[in-house]
DNA sequence: GCTTGACCTCAAGTTAAGTTGAGCTTGTAG
DNA sequence: CTACAAGCTCAACTTAACTTGAGGTCAAGC
């Protein structure tokens, strides 16, 4: 059982479960890092499958590919991620993360309390800007709005 | 204080923080609805405002607005959603909302317990698709993915 | 030694969610 | 009654995140 230590594009897109195509583009925006044999294919070190993994994770709760990316820079190319690395890079999502599960809370919470305040009264409603007070400030619902997550760079 | 029944596309943006060209993209889509003067210009009902705050807030924590509009689909036209109204539109959103949390604390979560691991180990990285195995029955990061909200239709 | 499947690059297409702009109409304040 | 802000429609542009396709290369089996 000798460990496979590179592996081709179409390997890391079975195990990770994304197209090859987008690991393609992954490699474009930085996100990710290969290097290449004596006929010009991609081979990737085992480290890759940890990073699409963030990436995929990250992003289906909504975390753009930039501020991955920017997230990435923090882990040094071309070697495994060490504990350091993996703080830096989780203490700075965590902020932001920990803000996005309040937000998703108020959301489920308040329609919710509709139910039991029956909705009736505008002015009572959880989900309503308070008297509308706020949007001469700006745009947006800000009662619920999130800032950007913070970035790492 | 006589109430104002109607109101136009600007107030509506101005109260509700959301741009007029939104508004108008938002009735294409079905999203909110309004009747045109004699002039062909919109009025909105006093219910626009609460249906555009739940877009916003749905939005905001990453439904689409075809997921969106399903829900609200639910609500009658015209007409101040009742308790019931609010009862279905939320206990629609309710299950994806808490898998959506549930995922972003994992995400969280996963993250500090590579810390803790030191995610030296492949294997054992809470993050990783365990063992590849999942790669085979299909695409995407199994472990950690949502399954669409639910519709209300 | 050739066929076949996996790779390569680069350009163009796609969907979501709007925004921007052109050209024209409405409505209100002086 | 006229200016001008606010509306209207429709088409085209924008960004993110990919996918698809064309046209050509690499490598492993028979």
């Amino acid at each position: 059982m000798a460990p496979i230590t590179e592996l081709t594009v179409g390997q890391v897109a079975m195990r990770s479960g994304v197209a090859v195509s987008a690991l393609h583009f992954y490699e474009a925006r930085g996100l990710i890092r290969s290097h290449r044999t004596a006929g010009n294919q991609r081979r990737y070190g085992r480290d890759v499958l940890r990073r699409v993994a963030i990436i995929k994770v990250a992003q289906e709760v909504g975390i753009s590919l930039a501020e991955i990316g920017a997230a990435l820079e923090s882990l040094p190319e071309g070697r495994t991620p060490t504990r350091d690395d993996w703080n830096v890079l989780s203490t700075a999502w965590r902020d932001g993360l920990d803000h996005k599960i309040a937000q998703l809370k108020k959301l489920r919470d308040g329609l919710t309390d509709c139910i039991g305040c029956g909705c009736m009264s505008i002015d009572k409603c959880p989900l309503r800007n308070k008297g509308d007070r706020l949007a001469r400030e700006g745009t947006g619902a800000r009662r619920l709005v999130a800032p950007p997550l913070s970035r790492t760079s």
